[in-house]
Order: structure tokens, then C-alpha cells, then sequence
RNA sequence: GCGAAAGUGGCGGAAUUGGCAGACGCGCUGGCCUUAGGAGCCAGUGGGCUAACGCCCGUGGGGGUUCGAGUCCCCCCUUUCGCACCA
């Protein structure tokens, strides 16, 4: 017995791929072709098991489709901009060059580990000159056409840090990796005119998305359609607000400002200031957290000030609260509690009139007596110019009573039909230094003016100190920071740089031509392989990197920027109408693997109690051989901190023991010296992270089983969609087959002649697994085609043993079953098409064709149920008619039990066989 | 609160359009073999009743549609994820 000796094996066949430059992808007008892309890692340092999780399947999948006859372009990279680079360097002196490119080596090394196809040749790196020359150039070709602008705004500082951070650093409120609060701070910043595209981006028309994403995205643009209305204070001074529900206008009985509103200052009265001051202040303040974290509790503040409603004249008064949102719609609303829930609690609160301006089909509504607001349907009431016009459910103009608000507000011109999203613009820059400079100089007058093109790109300089107080070093650099506006007088540079998501935002462009200079890529690639048709990746960046990329490319689209390809596209006869809309046509998202559950060890623990704590000097590892021992406390270790460990004794208590320094350890898995951080703890199923101790090192798993194990195990063992936990002995499934698969193919066709029965039924099962095989990777469920592929394994098992296979039918199925193998497991697939006899390479060859009539079964075995219920078989031919089949159904031992003393079936239904299902009779008593 | 996805043996998971629930694998049980291993081969393995033929129950819970429901409809529970005072 011997098994598959992947050490030899697959190294050899790494080495001759890539001598011969077998997944180089070069354009080649005659074949089709297929981009196939994988997002990108950030080189931390180390390949993680969830990278090859991500990435192998996406491997098959190209492969596969390479064996379709597709020319496929499956490219990797490397995404190098961001923090943990120049938190590096800040806590360990090591500059972000030199830290990040000695993790792009080590990752690359670790990459080609997996024998995936991809195209080294097209490797692009976000934090090389020659791939951020063209984000700057692209963020200058924005800001130069109007979709790139500097603003104030209010953006999420920590001061722990002394940095800005990204909302996707922000969780619930905290930075996301020390958990210090985070506040809202107004500073001057970049940013990118998504919400120009924010109605395109909510047409998903041309994509075969996954619908959570879609949803996800449509929620996170958040359209909502309504009105712009134009109150005025008494001072005269407009106040606009945004409603949904301008039909409502009549029911207003207060407005409501966002404390940061600039009108706030202006209504307030001299009465009021004071404690308008003292709120405000509180609010700005305030950290997300707090302002989420006080419930639903209505807070707010009258400002003694007052506004006329445009549709009635009637004085409204005006308040603060924190409900109201500065950065959504105008930050002012009008308050209409009879109709509007938060207004309904506010108003209850402050005792504030709630008017009814619909009546319901029940009757009259009283705002003294109702217990909540009313968002129903009904007539319009109390409401001047509307009243009696009906209001249904429906948002916007196709609600009758909307439609006629928004009429009148027009002809008496003080609102619109209006629309808002909860997406804001994309704030890009970063008080960073590890990213790509924003290229923009700040001239003697305060204005900015971009970078002329033949100067970028602006370099990162490497002379940099790092502050410990993680200042970018940009802003402490004076030979950066001294230059020229266009006219040749003194300037400023800017220093913050770009958000990492802006370099993902396109790089899948830059894949097509790395090292072409005359603009972001290549016309000539791009007419080819453009668009991206199948994208995978995690779905934790549906509302981020998926949005940014499609609202990029419908901008390079805008800009032009496409016009060059289509024209090369043209003298090809390619069509290239609707070719720029979208960056990826088709996208599946993958799981997350999860750390591996396991149980803490059970210890025994020896010493002396003070109080609750066992002052342990003894503490001794127990084996399923010890039995349950003796000891003062006896359990699984659930946790370690230091050297305190909390203990689930076997009565199901807790215990907490603490070992002394001294303590003699007896852990019998450990030689030679033992120290408490060698206890085991119960690890729980979570995300892996360095600091649980829960990290899979695939590089472990290929040194001892070989890369197309771990590929097939991480196919295998998960619904690939889903995810979930890690776990080591599974793998062994798939160790079999693949030592099987050695085994069968490398000892050589059984001796003596074959039968046709058994050789007919060989080549059926075959096709039966070219079937299942290529559907599985067609959709993405790994998991079915490695099974089919066992299953087959066996079925040649069983042949081996039992039925008589002819040489030549026997490796005519081999051949085709390694074929079959060879994107799921590309190594051993290689080594025993040699084998075989054919020649290099299996992943040149084409895939096997599936015929229908080869995997047909002649004899089937009919089913026969009585209501619905299995209750015997009977062997027919695969054909059978309806009439044959109910006539032997009845027939059947099965059938006549339950049809004794003359019964008679009610009903005889017949359902066909069709594909891969037996046919059926149910009878019907 | 809103939105999305999911809930199937001891475990990972199959099940195409409503048509034999549990493919394939892990684990487990029994047997065999051996140069004793982190082996290999053969058989069995949803639960219950039965000497057996068989029968009953079974896809989170409860109703429904249907000759037939893991799958479709209604209500409820649980879990995960996203958004979260969105006017």
C-alpha cells in the first residue's frame, strides 16, 4: 500500500508550470475568453487557511473553464497600502517598504504552495510607483471633472490615536482594534462624488449578483423619495426641511433641528440660549456610543423660537434634539406626531398638541386619546387645499394625497418633489502616511489645484521619521511638504493620502497591463478581457469595496476613460455597448473558516484553598487513562488568564486555581521544561485570530498531507457559501480518496479480459460523474463534485473486486476521472496523466463530454407507493409506459397488502422518471 | 426596530422544477488482515416497535395547500449577519 508521495510530486510539477509559463494569459482574439479574479489579500505577513478558502475554489473554477475551451486571465496581488504597515514602523522601526515587501515575498512563496493558476506576470501592487501613479492620476482626472472636492465635515476622530478613522475602523462606536471611544470631530477632508451615481448604482439589472448583496447595497443608498419644504423663521430666514410624507404638512405642530444646524444659533431666544448651549454641548460631545446607547429616550430643548408652516401660516415652534440627524436630508424635519412615531413620543413627552390630518376608515382619530401614531391609510382631513383626497400606502407621487401636496407646494413655490439617500459622499483622505498621496498642492491664495500630469506620480518619500503618536511623518517633512502651484509661485502639498479602498477600487484594471505607462491600463487588454465575469470573494465588503469598484468604473466610464478600448474593441467586432457599466458581471460570496472548537485540558490540581482560590503547587495534565484521579479540584481547564485558571469541576461547578509560581507541571503531551502557558483552554467556534490561539497554518497542513489534500479538504469539508469551524480530523476523508486514487491509478489495469455488462456499467457511472462533477463546479458546491468523485472511486473499487474491466476500457476511464480531477486537484491529476501515458499538460486538455445516453441506467427500479408512502420496488426497463407501470405497480406484494378484500384505489398517478429519478406510482385509497 | 440569510442524524453536509430524506465524508459498532499505523479491507450505522415479514415516527414548532411537502403558503421560535432615531 502505498500513498500518494505529494513531496515528490508536487514541488516538480510547481517548478515545470511555471517554467513553461503554462498559465500565462495572453490576449488571443480567436478563443473566448474568461476573467476570473479573486479579491486581493493584504500581505499581513502570513497566508491564512481562510485565503486558501477563498481562493482555491476560484482556482477550480478558472481551471475549469479553461478546460471549456475558455482563454482565462486569473491574476493575484497584492493590496499594500494601510495601517498595519505603518504600525509597524511606529512600534518596531521598521520601515513600511521593507515590512510590507518582506510579507508580499513571504506570501508569494506561501501562494504558490496552493498550485493555483494564477498569472504571476500580471501581479500588480497597490503600493508601487508604477500602480499609484495611476490613483493619483485617476483622483486627479476626478477632482479636475467635479467628482472629486474637499468639505468640512463631521468625521470619526480618536483621540486615543490621534487619527481619523475609517467608518469601516468604526465598530459600534469604538476603534475597532483598542476599543476607545471614537467622536464626531468637523475637520476638512477629500472626497468622492459618489451620490452623483447613487440612482445608476441602485440598477442592478446587468449583474448576477447574490440578492443579499444587492439588498445590501439598495438599503445602504437608502432612496427615499419625498418633498424639500421651505419654512421661514420669524426673523424671515428659510429653514428647508425633507419629508416623506408631505402630505402631512397640515398635522405639523413643531419643527425639529439637528443641534449642529447653523439656523440654531439665529431662532434661539435670549431665554433660551443657555440651555440650548449646554445641550448642544452635550451632543457634540457625546461619543457615537452614548447617543446610541441612550435607548429611545426623546431628549431635546425648545429654542423659544418659531416658524411659519407655508401651507396654513401657522407658527410652529422649533426645537433641538438629537434624533435629528445633521448629515441626513437638510438635518431639520417638521414634526407631525399624529403621523410619525418619534414625533408621537416627543410630543407625548414635551406635551405638545398632536393633530390628526388622516382619517381612517374606523372613523375621526383624537390626538388627545391615541396611544401611537397612525401611518395607515385613509382620507386627508384638518388639511386645507388637500382635504378629502385619499392617502393609500404608496411612497411618493403614486400616493394620491402626496401627489397633491407636492402640486401645491410647487405653485405656491415653496417646495419640490424631492429625493435623498442615506449614502453620503466617500470621504477618501487619510492623515496617513501609507498610502497614495493625494495629488493636490495647496497654493499661496488657500485654493488647490491638482498635479500636473507629468509629474506624477507624487512619490512617498523614504527619509521619514515615525511619530509615536502616529502622525502622519508627511506633515514633518519639509522637502514633501515645499512645492509649486502651476504658475510657478511657492506651495504646500497635501499630505493626507487615500483611503486603501480607493487602490481596490480599481485594480482589477491594472491587472491588465501592470507596467504600462501611458495610462491606467491598457486599451489593448482591456478591449479582450474586459469585463470581469466572475468575481468571488467575502461578503463582508457588500456595501464597501463592491460599491466603491461599480461606482468607479461607471465614473471611468463617464471620464472617457473606456473610449480607447471600445474603439480597439470595434475593430474586432466586439460590441462594446453596456461593456463599462459595471466593473463585475457575475460575483458568489465565500464563508469565513472559523477556529477549530476544542476542550481545555482536564487538570488535576493540588494545594491549598484561601478562600475561594486554590493556591495550586501542583497541577498534573490527566489522560483518558488516568481515569478521573484525585485532586482538590479536578476539571476541563474553560480559561487562562496568566496563570489563573477558571475550572468546570465534574459536578459542574466552577473553581478557580491558581498556580504558584514554583508549581510542578505535569503535562505529559510536553517534554522537557512545562510552563503554565502550555495549559490548554476550552477554545470556543470564533473568527481565528492570533490572539485566541486558534490560527490554522495551511503550510503545516500541505507539509503533512500536500497541497491537493488541503485543496480538496477545503472544498470537501464546507458548503462553500456558508463556512464555518475548522476541524483537523475531517481532512482524512479526503487524505483517502486521494491515497485510493494513487493506489487505483499507479498499480496498473486488472489482468484478464472484460465484460460488456461490466464495462458498459463502468462507463455509466463515469458519465454519471462527469455530470455531477461538472455541475458542481458550475454553481459553486464544491462539496457535491469532490463527492461524485468519490463515489466514483468506489465504484472502481468495487469493479476492481468484483467485474471484469478490460485494459483499455479501464484506462480510457481512468484518464477521463483525472481530467475530471485536474482543477480541483491539480497536482496528483498532472502526475498520473503521465502516468497514464498521455501527454503534458492534463490542464491543456479539454473537459470530458458528458453524454446523457451513456449515463442512462436500462433497468430501473419502479417505486411504488400507496398514499405517498414507499411500500415496494419492482425492477422495469427504463422506458416504461404510464399503463405498464401502474398495471406491475398494482401487481406488487407492496401494493396488494393494502388493496386486500377488493379495495379500489381512488386514484393511480404515474410520475415519469425524470433526470436522475426513478419513476413512480402512487396509489391513491 | 428594519432588512437579509439560515435551522436536516453524534458531526460536516446532500437532496435539480413539489416526487424513495440523510448522497459523499468524519465518527462510531462488528468482523477480517497485518512488518502494530496518525494504517488497510469488508459490513453496518436517523429514532422507536418486532423473533421475523413488516409497522410507526422523523428535516426548529404549529396550522394549511397537494395524490405527494425539507422544498409552496400563513403564524410562531431560535441563530448569524448587515443597517440602525433615515424624517
Amino acid at each position: 500500500m502505498s500513498s500518494y508521495p505529494h513531496q515528490e510530486i508536487e514541488g516538480k510539477w510547481r517548478a515545470r508550470w511555471d517554467a513553461d509559463g503554462l498559465y500565462r494569459a495572453k490576449v488571443d482574439w480567436q478563443r473566448p475568453k474568461h476573467y476570473a479574479l479573486t479579491m486581493l489579500p493584504y500581505p499581513s505577513g502570513d497566508l491564512h487557511i481562510g485565503h486558501w478558502y477563498a481562493m482555491v475554489p476560484s482556482d477550480a473554477r478558472a481551471r475549469y473553464m479553461r478546460m471549456r475551451g475558455y482563454n482565462v486571465m486569473f491574476p493575484m496581488g497584492f493590496d499594500a497600502f494601510g495601517l498595519p504597515a505603518e504600525n509597524a514602523a511606529i512600534q518596531r522601526g521598521i520601515h513600511p517598504w521593507k515590512w510590507t515587501y518582506a510579507n508580499i515575498e513571504n506570501m508569494r512563496r506561501q501562494l504558490h504552495s496552493m498550485g493555483a493558476m494564477f498569472d504571476w506576470e500580471r501581479e500588480a501592487i497597490s503600493c508601487t510607483p508604477q500602480f499609484y501613479r495611476w490613483t493619483e492620476w485617476l483622483f486627479k482626472k476626478f477632482y479636475d471633472n467635479g467628482l472629486a472636492y474637499r468639505a468640512e465635515a463631521l468625521v470619526n476622530w480618536s483621540e486615543s490615536l490621534q487619527t481619523v478613522l475609517a467608518n469601516e475602523q468604526v465598530i459600534d462606536g469604538t476603534d475597532e482594534r483598542t476599543g476607545q471611544p471614537v467622536v464626531q470631530k468637523l475637520m476638512s477632508q477629500w472626497f468622492l462624488r459618489i451620490l452623483n451615481y447613487a440612482d445608476e448604482l441602485l440598477d442592478f439589472g446587468q449583474l448576477d449578483w447574490p440578492e443579499s448583496v444587492v439588498k445590501a447595497q439598495t438599503n445602504w443608498i437608502g432612496r427615499s423619495a419625498g418633498a424639500r419644504v421651505t419654512f421661514r423663521t420669524e426673523q424671515d430666514e428659510p429653514i428647508e426641511i425633507f419629508t416623506t410624507r408631505p402630505d402631512t404638512l397640515w398635522g405639523a405642530t413643531f419643527m425639529v433641528l439637528a443641534p449642529e444646524h447653523p439656523l440654531v444659533a439665529e431662532v434661539t431666544t435670549s431665554e433660551q440660549r443657555p440651555i440650548i448651549d449646554a445641550y448642544v454641548l452635550e451632543a457634540a460631545q457625546a461619543t457615537e456610543i452614548e447617543r446610541s446607547s441612550e435607548s429611545r429616550v426623546k431628549t431635546g430643548v425648545f429654542t423659544g423660537g418659531y416658524a411659519l408652516n407655508p401651507v396654513n401660516d401657522e407658527r410652529v415652534p422649533i426645537w433641538i434634539a438629537d434624533y435629528v440627524m445633521l448629515t441626513y436630508g437638510t438635518g431639520a424635519i417638521m414634526a407631525v406626531p399624529a403621523h410619525d412615531q418619534r414625533d408621537f413620543e416627543f410630543a407625548r413627552q414635551f406635551g405638545i398638541e398632536i393633530r390628526p390630518v388622516i382619517r381612517p376608515a374606523t372613523g375621526e382619530l383624537d390626538g388627545t386619546t391615541m396611544a401611537e401614531a397612525y401611518l395607515g391609510p385613509g382620507v386627508m382631513t384638518n388639511s386645507g387645499a388637500i382635504d378629502n383626497v385619499p392617502c393609500n400606502e404608496a411612497k411618493g407621487l403614486n400616493n394620491p394625497s402626496i401627489a397633491a401636496t407636492i402640486d401645491w407646494l410647487k405653485k405656491h413655490n415653496t417646495g419640490d418633489e424631492a429625493v435623498t439617500y442615506r449614502l453620503r459622499d466617500w470621504l477618501i483622505s487619510r492623515q496617513r502616511y501609507w498610502g497614495a498621496p493625494i495629488p493636490v498642492v495647496k497654493t499661496g491664495t488657500g485654493d488647490y489645484e491638482s498635479v500636473p500630469e507629468h509629474e506624477l506620480p507624487v512619490l512617498l518619500p523614504e527619509d521619514v521619521e515615525f511619530m509615536p503618536t502616529g502622525q502622519s511623518p508627511l506633515q514633518n517633512h519639509p522637502g514633501f511638504l515645499t512645492t509649486q502651484d502651476a504658475e510657478g509661485k511657492p506651495a504646500e502639498r497635501e499630505t493626507d493620502t487615500m483611503d486603501t479602498f480607493v487602490c481596490s477600487s480599481w485594480y482589477q484594471y491594472r491587472y491588465l497591463s501592470p507596467d504600462y505607462e501611458d495610462g491606467p491600463f491598457d486599451p489593448q487588454e482591456a478591449a479582450y478581457w474586459l469585463p470581469v465575469d466572475m468575481y468571488t470573494g467575502g461578503a463582508e465588503h457588500a456595501t464597501l469595496h463592491l460599491l466603491y469598484t461599480r461606482f468607479f468604473t461607471k465614473a471611468m466610464r463617464d471620464l472617457g476613460m473606456f473610449d480607447r478600448t471600445a474603439e480597439v474593441m470595434r475593430s474586432h467586432e466586439r460590441n462594446p455597448e453596456a461593456l463599462f457599466d459595471e466593473p463585475m458581471l457575475r460575483l458568489c460570496n465565500q464563508g469565513q473558516v472559523l477556529g477549530e472548537e476544542h476542550p481545555g485540558d482536564t487538570i488535576a490540581a493540588y494545594g491549598e484553598w484561601n478562600g475561594n482560590v486554590l493556591r495550586a503547587s501542583r497541577v498534573r495534565v490527566l489522560e483518558e487513562a488516568d481515569g478521573n484521579g484525585s485532586g482538590d479540584v479536578i476539571g476541563e481547564i474553560l480559561r487562562r488568564t496568566e496563570n489563573i485558571l477558571t475550572v468546570r469541576q465534574l459536578d459542574g461547578s466552577r473553581a478557580t486555581v491558581e498556580v504558584a509560581a514554583d508549581a510542578e507541571l505535569d503535562i505529559p503531551r510536553v517534554e522537557g521544561a512545562r510552563n503554565v502557558n502550555q495549559l490548554r483552554h476550552h477554545l470556543e467556534v470564533e473568527r481565528m485570530s492570533k490572539s485566541k490561539g486558534n490560527v490554522v497554518n495551511p503550510d503545516e497542513w500541505v507539509v503533512r498531507f500536500g497541497s491537493d489534500s488541503l485543496r480538496a479538504y477545503l472544498m470537501f469539508g464546507f458548503d462553500w457559501r456558508k463556512g464555518g469551524p475548522w476541524d483537523s480530523s475531517r481532512i482524512q476523508g479526503v487524505v483517502r480518496w486521494i491515497n485510493d486514487i494513487w493506489e487505483i491509478a499507479t498499480q496498473g489495469p486488472p489482468s484478464g479480459s472484460g465484460t460488456p455488462e461490466a464495462e458498459v456499467q463502468l462507463e455509466r457511472r463515469l458519465h454519471q460523474t462527469i455530470e455531477r462533477v461538472q455541475a458542481g463546479l458550475e454553481n459553486f458546491t464544491f462539496n457535491t463534485a469532490i463527492a461524485a468523485l468519490m463515489a466514483f472511486r468506489n465504484d472502481l473499487r468495487a469493479a476492481l473486486r468484483e467485474a471484469r474491466i478490460g485494459a483499455p476500457a479501464w484506462e480510457s476511464a481512468l484518464s477521463t476521472m483525472v481530467r475530471l480531477m485536474a482543477p480541483l486537484t491539480p497536482h496528483i491529476a498532472e502526475e498520473l496523466w503521465e502516468r497514464l501515458g498521455h501527454e503534458y499538460s492534463v490542464h491543456q486538455q479539454s473537459w470530458p463530454r458528458f453524454d446523457a445516453t451513456k449515463a442512462a441506467e436500462d433497468n430501473v427500479s419502479l417505486v411504488v407507493l400507496v398514499n405517498g408512502k414507499v411500500r415496494d420496488h419492482v425492477e422495469v426497463s427504463a422506458g416504461i409506459g404510464e399503463d405498464e407501470a401502474k398495471h406491475l405497480g398494482l401487481a406488487t406484494e407492496g401494493a396488494q397488502r393494502y388493496l386486500e378484500g377488493g379495495i379500489e384505489p381512488r386514484r393511480v398517478i404515474f410520475i415519469a422518471a425524470r433526470k436522475g429519478q426513478e419513476p413512480k406510482v402512487n396509489i391513491v385509497l
